[in-house]
DNA sequence: TAGAATATCTACTCATGAGTATGATCGAGG
DNA sequence: CCTCGATCATACTCATGAGTAGATATTCTA
């Protein structure tokens, strides 16, 4: 009933920032498989993953579903995919900010920077969103594994970060996932709402989570609070 | 290939905590339609929305699927009612709040404790992943208007705690983005760890939000951090 | 107790979409 | 310039699942 390929080559229907590998079938692989994967997460972004047909897919890309097939082994391994180019910058963020000679406060806000803006790219709503639910148990596990060795990381920043007084006294793994929790949830509001860049929204986010509610001085509070206000205490 | 149906009726696998309504037929319609949704909610919750046919919910009640559309118009609007279902003890929360005599950051945490609550309940993952993408542009539409109005009464409070001083400077809408999505993300491991009940989740990411993760004494930190780590300045 | 509602079931239709069998075609090396 | 393998398309299969048509059974009411 929707969209089903454009016959007509350059419709000028999607701008498509890369023009596609697709003119004329040379042998460059690996770059067609890259662009089946990210024009897989675009399109899982838009319209999420099970209202994604391979077709679509392939209809973006101006092929047919058994030439998305020679790229992917089916529509799980595709997800897979995105999952990964989405999560590997996270890593790296760890990677990059192991061997730092900063308090752990700096290192977990880098990292969260990081993370923040990787949720905030192509690949973020497929990462943050694949869920068990859709993937065979094997794939399931290794998304799992994966997303539990980035959720340790945080926490192990957050203790650390207790123990050299960068960071106050908390539950870490509380915080480590109202953390993860805000970040991920740029996933679902990022594409509605561009105002800011990744990086903006990700320092933004950080500032956030660096002095959270509470005013500078608590003192402040108890002489300005309590003067207004209608009545009726409720129930 | 994977799991579909249950063939023997009261095989003793999910202890149904409701004994449903269906035993014998007598008029309890409301009964029945609540009940329809919120197994409907629990298999969305479990399953995901588009893993669980109608057929399911409807073995799961132990009836058929025609039955299970004698209560509601369809599929669509089963996930809206749960939607509904999720929402309105949030509602509630910012009716109970508005007219007490409190600082604005105490009623925000009365709130979020209630919102986080709401997420962690059974209707908490229709509520928090009803996406538009898989809804009537009209469903689409009043979701996101009741979602919409959520954010901006968390905004509301924010601002006005900036203005009582009982909240910090910040950006009242990035703080509300993080706040909500640290929140809403709840749904999304609440399932799989369950070591705290609702509550307590709530009063936790309530402490978390209060104080950040700046320690209370900004000095302390210049004080004891840089001494340790490796080296290596990566890149 | 005979309808009239109300509630439920059996047995379909129909569209969609994942995945494939098979054959055409292109481009490069010999 | 001809063959062989890498690419790609046509045209399927097949399962699933939403939604419905048309009984049937049960309860209520007059």
């Amino acid at each position: 009933m929707n969209s089903r390929r454009a016959s007509p080559p350059p419709a000028g229907k999607s701008p498509a920032a890369s023009p596609s590998p697709w003119r004329g079938r040379r042998r460059d692989r690996e770059v067609k498989r890259e662009a089946v994967i990210r024009t897989a997460a675009r399109a899982f972004n838009r319209k999420g993953y099970h209202n994604t047909s391979l077709d679509d897919i392939a209809a973006a890309l101006e092929v047919t579903k058994p030439t998305v097939y020679y790229y992917v082994t089916n529509k799980e391994h595709l997800l897979f995919q995105c999952f990964l180019a989405g999560v590997e910058p996270i890593r790296a963020a760890f990677r990059e900010v192991r061997d730092l000679e900063l308090p752990a406060r700096a290192r977990l806000n880098a990292v969260l920077r990081h993370y923040g803006e990787a949720v905030a790219s192509e690949f973020g709503w497929c990462m943050v969103r694949a869920e068990d639910q859709d993937l065979s148990p094997a794939m399931s596990r290794h998304i799992k594994a994966l997303k539990s060795e980035i959720d340790q990381g945080i926490r192990r920043l957050i203790r650390e970060g207790m123990q050299d007084g960068s960071i106050g006294p908390c539950d870490p793994k509380m915080t480590a996932f109202a953390l993860a929790g805000a970040l991920n949830w740029i996933a679902h509001w990022y594409r509605e709402d561009q105002s800011l860049t990744p990086a903006e929204i990700a320092a933004a986010f950080v500032t956030v989570f660096e002095g959270g509610l509470r005013p500078r001085s608590a003192a402040e509070v108890a002489i300005r609070a309590p003067l207004r206000r209608r009545v009726r205490i409720t129930r």
